[in-house]
DNA sequence: GTCTATATCGCGATAGAC
DNA sequence: GTCTATCGCGATATAGAC
């Protein structure tokens, strides 16, 4: 008797579920919510196009269900990470050089784990730009911006010398910089011609510490000097 | 006799063409390409829907003639200003502060003007972000990448002091930043508890010079130290 | 839970009168 | 250059047998 048939009904449905989110997951991250059917998701995934719709209901359902897979952990790591980097300077406060690295190294471990966390996030990334009151935007939301507003808070403590705009404008390129990488959007690196890519996470991670942090650290400087 | 009837077929023709490329350029920015329908496009500029086909035939050359009606004018505008930029400073070398205005300027002050230049950019950094092997990705590159390169040369030269590649990776992070400000995701200036906006034109290119020219003068501070 | 078959719709694109 | 009408296709989603 085949192993296949000893599994019970439940479990291969938890497998149709598992092979029709993972296809999803890739061809959105590929070509966007519009740009794919659900017959190219059950075609890739190898199943039937019915399967789709008795899982997910509608489409608009799939594609939450891709984003609610991943999006828990993510968030969990990131409030940790923020935590343990806090922990790591008590009784006194992170550098900002500590506090980069805390915000970037979650997703980037994630990504070099393998394509299905790069795919999530081109695909939350993505949906963002476009309408806004999408029911993945409006999830990410509201799974990320507590997270994020702590960071915000932790950058504007570890910068008593810059005025809180001047932090916050720091970040907000901080965080278009990264979701710019994480998105893969290769256009700049394909104009520069050198073999090697700007894909390897340690340095990636080295390099936007660096970048950011001495941003935040010159704009200190300057207005110490002004006074 | 109304002033309408006076105009040549040809003048009629013109109007219906830029009804349908404003409506297209405005739809297209919104919600991708794939999310928009001609129906969509043509009810938006209030014409029949045949007319989008008999004027750009099929979908494809519809959005390729929204992008080239103003990536020209957008490329020679970001040359003249880094030419104007080193001849300021001529004999010496211009500044990393100098640079990334030069390189930031001409967006921001087109995206000033109106709606049309901000879903211009939206566009074509939606659609890079996914297949960039499209029509679209394959127009921008071909139009934009020579001009990219002087940039990136220009600032290694401003910055002989740090590696090449340290230079790039601060490049490709401020062209992230950069271009997630344009295509106005608004996912960070949500987070702040701040009734102003990030939008003024004036303020965001002065944050944007110091956080960038801070951080490469601080790698270049940093090396200078560590030798 | 899966499969075949199909209903229903909106899409891009075209034909032909004006 | 514009308008009405329509074709052919592929999309989402469902019905009902297994």
């Amino acid at each position: 008797m085949p192993k296949a048939a000893l599994r019970s009904n439940a479990d291969r449905g938890e497998e149709t579920r598992r092979k029709i989110l993972d296809a999803a997951e890739s061809l959105f991250a590929e070509r966007g919510f519009h740009g794919v059917s659900l017959r190219d998701i059950t075609t890739l995934a190898k199943v039937e196009n019915a399967l789709a719709s008795y899982h997910f209901k509608v489409k608009d359902h799939l594609i939450s269900a891709v984003v609610l897979r991943r999006a828990e952990e993510h968030r969990f790591d990131l409030v940790n990470s923020l935590e343990a980097t806090i922990l790591a300077r008590k009784p006194g406060l992170p550098t900002n050089l500590d506090l980069v690295k805390a915000y970037a190294r979650p997703a980037l471990e994630k990504i070099a784990r393998g394509p299905g966390w790069a795919a999530y996030i081109k695909i939350i990334v993505g949906i963002q730009n476009l309408d806004r009151n999408n029911t993945v935007s409006l999830l990410t939301n509201s799974i990320y911006d507590d997270t994020i507003r702590l960071f915000v808070t932790a950058f504007e403590r570890a910068n008593p010398g810059v005025p809180k705009r001047s932090v916050q404008f720091s970040l907000y390129f901080l965080h278009g910089a990264f979701i710019h990488i994480l998105s893969q959007g290769r256009t700049f690196e394909r104009l520069i011609d050198d073999a090697k890519g700007f894909q390897d996470p340690a340095e990636l991670l080295e390099e936007l510490a660096n970048s950011f942090a001495f941003g935040l650290d010159g704009k200190a400087r300057a207005r110490a000097q002004r006074s």
